[in-house]
DNA sequence: CTCCTAGAGTTGACGCGACAACTGTAGCCG
DNA sequence: CGGCTACAGTTGTCGCGTCAACTCTAGGAG
């Protein structure tokens, strides 16, 4: 079934270029992140999310949810985001164990100035080196990648 | 209804979803490497590319060229390869600072299993999703991106 | 009531990756 | 010779990400 080489040579160099751009992307705009704004793309991640949560707060499942991030490394994330004062958590009334995430006022102002610089960076580096064709083909691979993983392997939460 | 207004909901939603399945398909292929043969990914390219080395031998600075990896990076991880005796760090004779960075055994055999399964694996995840115009939009995409990077910003401390 | 389980969330250990600061050697120039 | 610089490699620190193990609470079965 499986050829002796599993790859061809252009295969692999194919790959090696794959990786290593999407290394060279991140830690560009992670870099332009840092210096602009004093986050990661993680935080931004984080308090973009839960800026555009109605009522202003999720718990954690929610996040990881939204994020799809296993839920131990949301938890890690908002606690180094505690300690840096972007996010709080309080727990929730009367309800056992269940913890509501909220932005300060200093997480809210870093995500509303983050997300335009962000996206025009992610638009820079990005989308304007990008034909129609490699976005569809990224786009494409993404969504198949994705939805087989869903498939497989169900391992993030999913209420239902 | 987002701030978003650097870029449209659908490239947003692109930008998430190849973020998102970047990290499944690498964390995919790192169990699989680690479950069938004990070894990261990072662990894998170094192995690998010691094991095509002509001599057997190379230096950190060589490895770091070849990965296409800072050579810090490189020393953290061969420190840990060399505790795991995978590698080993041999002071080049009579010629200071240099060290020559060797397979051992263990390495060597590791690499030689490896390589095949691991092939395949990329494979199955990876190009098995992909058309032959889209594997090509990927590649130009890729060659593109690692190129201006190196345009850029080829470090200060290269070039005179 | 007590035990038992399921779910939400946390924690610790560990490897990856980036950056900055450091050590040590070679070579050059006064 | 002493000092300066360039270069090769290492180290420390920190954030990201995964996995496994843990805590705490609620809810159900005996």
């Amino acid at each position: 079934m499986a050829d002796r080489r599993a790859l061809t040579p252009e295969q692999w160099e194919l790959w090696h270029s794959w990786m290593q751009a999407h290394r060279l992307l991140q830690r560009e705009l992670d870099r332009d992140l840092q210096r602009d704004h004093g986050i990661s793309k993680a935080e931004f991640s984080v308090l973009v999310t839960l800026h555009e949560a109605r009522g202003g707060a999720m718990r954690v499942g929610e996040l990881a949810e939204s994020l799809g991030w296993e839920k131990s490394r949301v938890a890690h994330q908002l606690t180094r985001m505690e300690n840096r004062e972007l996010v709080d958590r309080t727990d929730h009334e009367s309800n056992g164990r269940r913890v509501s995430i909220r932005l300060t006022a200093k997480g809210r102002s870093a995500a509303e100035n983050a997300i335009v610089s962000h996206g025009a960076n992610i638009r820079r580096h990005f989308f304007d080196a990008l034909t129609s064709d490699q976005a569809a083909a990224i786009h494409a691979w993404s969504r198949q990648t994705i939805d087989r993983d869903q498939a497989t392997g169900p391992e993030p939460a999913n209420d239902g």
